[in-house]
DNA sequence: ACGCTTAGTCGAAACGCTTCGACAAGCGCG
DNA sequence: CGCGCTTGTCGAAGCGTTTCGACTAAGCGT
């Protein structure tokens, strides 16, 4: 390896220009500079990350901190990271993966006066989040992927939920939808203060009753059979329901699975929406889902971008910053069917009470 | 932020000492360790990681190096960047995630010589990669996730293919099946010499030779689309068949879709199994896929354990490990029915000749 | 011809740690 | 008793950069 020195004695100048040259924190001359860049080139010349480090405060890391339970990330975490891994690497950065648990503040802590990182993105950030605090007494730059509940102070990048449920919502409106029942996160999940849960369900009651419309809600468990049982559910609430918009990725396709045993046809009988949905995993379900595409890598790289911006001096004031999901329509949406019959496993059709709603005008029979 | 000299002056002993018990170089009494001790603990001192880093040559930091195109990391690359993480974390390193193509071994042999990573964990191995070369050449302690042509001379850790599909094919055959059709990476991936493609295929075919029966094989597309195409170009060329095994995640929730289309059930008519599929993914598909479970983490984790244990000295020899997917049993495999009719889509039930195999001597006529 | 700024370069002092050589005690042992 | 060991501690020399102050030589307005 060689170092510094060696370059200097080749090119017959002194250290600190050839840091000059490296660095453009001086002018040089062309000539010495020419000087320097060949004998660079001839010795293979890479400066020394931790010496650089060392001296100029500046790791040139930055730490991408997220809690890691058992069940791993889905698919829109990961984009988070290989967006924000993808801006680090583009900028001359690095970039940590750091696994710190919501309840690990002190080792964040330590973490953070290890001085490794000149800044931090933190993950799956809670509505009270010790860790925000933490990193801030430890004056550590911050950037948020979600947003704590009073974020005065600080910069953040999440998802307009609030704009991805009314597109969603003014879709299936558009459709001719009237009966529409959200399906949340489970209750446990609503109850601990799951950001996203709460402001989707918010957003959903706003939307709905801007159509002058029932918001029907049910909550589900982080899975196929959770999702299943919250389909059950919302039958009963409402046998003629003709459109589901869903959080939670795994509900979504027991929904679909309980759908399709029951004998409902998607989209022909019900509509089903997801929200905050990855391509991917969208072309997986039969019919495809009409999803509300997450901006996962975009928010990973718009992230670490606010970061470094925050890093390199410039400051500005603090980066926050919304970004919707994107509608992006698949086969398990489609208009209403006049006369419909969902959920028709197992009454026989049209037995049920008609179900009105705020308007009341136009609303099918229920079939059980 | 208080530094070793702080430390030193504070328990009035030298700098030296301080780091000795830090480190555990040399013997310290208990009366001045506990001197020391107290003086870190009164001052929150925490040893700065770059300083460390210069001085020992060690920076604690090991990379984990992945080529990230545009479509993402699946479950199970996800996973192995979680387990990876976990152990490196767990054992006081740092870990960081650079995107790196398979063609970037320029960029590579650049950031190996900046001396920021003790050692890298390389993921998505081709059978010639020129990155493992680079890295080698650069001096860098280097473990793989998958493998090399020729592995001599090198650690890793990979998916013991070759026992995953005998494991899957035995469970086919235990439960009847007769007539199992493998459905691989496309044929472009198989061409580009893509390792996993390339020993399943081989170990499907000695598996079910060994048992005596054909080896029916079929490429797909990585897309549900093209797991409806590889199911259509199956059961054209075994309309008997009553088995699929399916690299590919993304094809098979096509084929399950395209057998669900064609009236066909699972696993009454067809038995579906998935291979190297994460319990998450197996979930989403309505019935659960039966699947090898990817031992992604397990893989991720032993990748980095193997790879610090090289860098504490210790060395030992070269770690090469391989681990099998494990069976998981869900809903979509099952014992072949006597009088099955898969593909029965049009056709009435119960019309098909008795399947057997081995011999391959009567198969049932297509009905489509 | 005068100081004044600016461009260009150098030497040396950090940066905060590890590690090496030295040295003082204390020990067992022939 | 003197020898070599081990134990415990210290001071100083790095590790490979950045950065600061200083210096020279030009260039410029007056």
């Amino acid at each position: 390896m060689a170092t510094m020195h060696d370059v200097a004695r080749l090119a017959r100048v002194s250290v600190s220009t050839v840091s000059y040259v490296l660095t453009g924190t001086r002018p040089i001359s062309q000539a010495t500079r020419d000087k320097v860049l060949a004998a660079m080139a001839e010795l293979e010349y890479q400066p020394n990350a931790m010496a650089r480090g060392l001296a100029s405060r500046r790791s040139r890391i930055v730490g991408l901190l997220m809690p890691m339970d058992e069940r791993g990330l889905g698919a829109t975490e990961t984009a988070f990271v290989t967006g924000a891994a993808a801006a680090a690497s583009a900028a001359g950065y690095h970039l940590v993966l750091s696994p710190v648990g919501a309840a690990d503040s002190d080792d964040l802590r330590r973490l953070a006066s290890q001085r490794m990182f000149d800044g931090a993105v933190l993950m799956e950030v809670q509505v009270e989040d010790p860790r925000v605090t933490a990193l801030q007494e430890a004056g550590v730059p911050l950037v948020l992927i979600g947003r704590t509940g009073d974020t005065a102070g600080l910069s953040y990048v999440d998802i307009d939920f609030d704009q991805t449920v009314r597109d969603a919502v003014d879709h299936l409106v558009e459709l001719g939808h009237r009966r529409i029942v959200y399906v949340n996160h489970s209750a446990a999940t609503i109850e601990a203060g799951y950001g996203p849960a709460l402001r989707t369900r918010d957003s959903f009651v706003a939307a709905m009753q801007g159509y002058g419309l029932e918001p029907l809600m049910i909550p589900a468990g982080d899975s196929a059979a959770g999702g299943r049982a919250a389909l059950a559910e919302a039958l009963a609430q409402a046998p003629d329901l003709t459109a589901v918009l869903a959080m939670n990725e795994s509900a979504i396709f027991g929904i679909l699975g309980g759908l399709t045993t029951l004998g409902v046809a998607v989209p022909d009988d019900v509509s089903v929406v997801s929200m905050v949905t990855s391509a991917q995993v969208a072309e997986l379900a039969t019919p495809a889902l009409t999803a509300m595409a997450s901006p996962g890598s975009a928010l990973g790289r718009i992230a670490v971008e606010a970061l470094l911006r925050q890093l390199e001096g410039a400051g500005g004031d603090h980066h926050q910053q919304l970004l919707p999901c994107a509608l992006e329509i698949r086969g398990s949406s489609g208009a209403v069917r006049l006369s419909a019959t969902p959920g028709g496993g197992t009454g026989p059709p049209g037995t049920g009470p008609p179900v009105t709603s705020t308007e009341g005008a136009d609303h099918r029979a229920a079939t059980r």
